[in-house]
DNA sequence: ATATTATCTGAACGGGTGTTCAGGGCAAGG
DNA sequence: CCTTGCCCTGAACACCCGTTCAGATAATAT
């Protein structure tokens, strides 16, 4: 027995990703097994590798997807007005672009060390030019004198560290809704930088 | 052959802990093996089993004991004071806590998703323990007059997780030394909150 | 209708996993 | 000096790991 009915590399493909995204999201990269994924999917261990080199290359797609998306998206977002706008679309974007993705924010903060050293480099260089979006936008507001940032580079973090920290706690079905999250974060945003 | 030269509980005890913990920051918890602990140490697989029950209360305990501390130590830093004076105090508590204890640290937030339900519970409780430690303060704040925190509860969160990632990039060889960290924290915190 | 190709199965490979335990050696107590 | 008991070894247990591959089948092209 072989090829079952409805099997298609356009239909499998997919579901392998978002089997081995749910799954690494939820226990860990490397509490997961190869022979996990593909029940999940329905298909057996081996089918898998019509579709991925190895384990380690699904990780690392998955990653490099999302850092991918998260960098164009918010290339369009914050491009435009003074340093305060940006800084607001920024906070806005990066919420509401993590709000929809909890399982890929996971992964990407929590399985860096799982990847292989060049692997690993590739993430990074992403990760630390999504932080230059930021850094650049805090250092065009002290140019322009209307923040107060003593440290732009510690502050990028700062930032970043309070705004993905949303992903521990946040539920579609709390007691907030995503408007007001992103308008609590940005006051809090807004006063930590002096405006 | 079998007992070795040297060999004593209470030397071997402490060890195989701090391997454990050094190794599980290093690789996470699923990709270290009992066989690599017990190599660090010295020792056979077997040893380990004279001082942990297994391989999931090895994690639990250094969690909880890392928690414990911190609750403790805690206390004694933010009981005195109006609202403004706990705050400072607590945020230069976590900063400094956190910056000797790296490794804990990143245990405690990366690998509670490898605690069997029940030990999840223990350890969830006790970091909540800890967020109630700065909501009381916020709140103390609120009440006071001082403090401009629509949320607490969220205030807390954005400010534990913002202190917390400092922990992904501060090496102590770095170009801030620790007051100076606290103090460009302590300043964000501060501002936030509207002082 | 036939040939080709894409897709999947099922078994196998070598090796690693957490954990147990009988037995042996070291240190301390009588 | 001899016994007691703690500590450790080394082998074994049953099972799971990532990965490969020959062979079988379904869909597609001719």
């Amino acid at each position: 027995m072989a090829r079952t009915q409805g099997s298609h590399s356009e239909i499998t493909g997919p579901r392998i990703r978002a089997a081995a995204l749910k799954l690494f999201a939820e226990h860990g990269y490397a509490a997961v097994s190869m022979r996990q994924i593909a029940r999940e999917v329905g298909v057996q261990a081996g089918a898998l590798y019509n579709y991925t080199p190895d384990k380690q290359d699904l990780l690392f797609s998955l990653m490099k997807q999302h850092m991918d998306e998260l960098l164009e998206a918010c290339a369009d977002r914050v491009k435009d007005g003074d340093a305060t706008t940006r800084l607001h679309n920024f906070v806005d974007f990066h919420i509401t672009f993590h709000m929809g993705r909890a399982d890929e924010i996971f992964i990407a903060y929590m399985e860096l060390r799982n990847l292989s050293p060049e692997n690993f480099h590739t993430i990074e260089t992403l990760r630390r030019a999504y932080e230059d979006v930021l850094e650049a936008i805090l250092t065009a507001g002290l140019v322009e004198g209307v923040f107060d940032v003593p440290n732009p580079k510690v502050t990028t973090r700062a930032i970043i560290a309070m705004l993905t920290g949303i992903t521990t706690w946040y539920r579609p079905d709390g007691a907030l809704s995503p408007p007001e999250v992103s308008d609590l974060y940005w006051n809090m945003t807004r006063k930590s930088v002096g405006v």
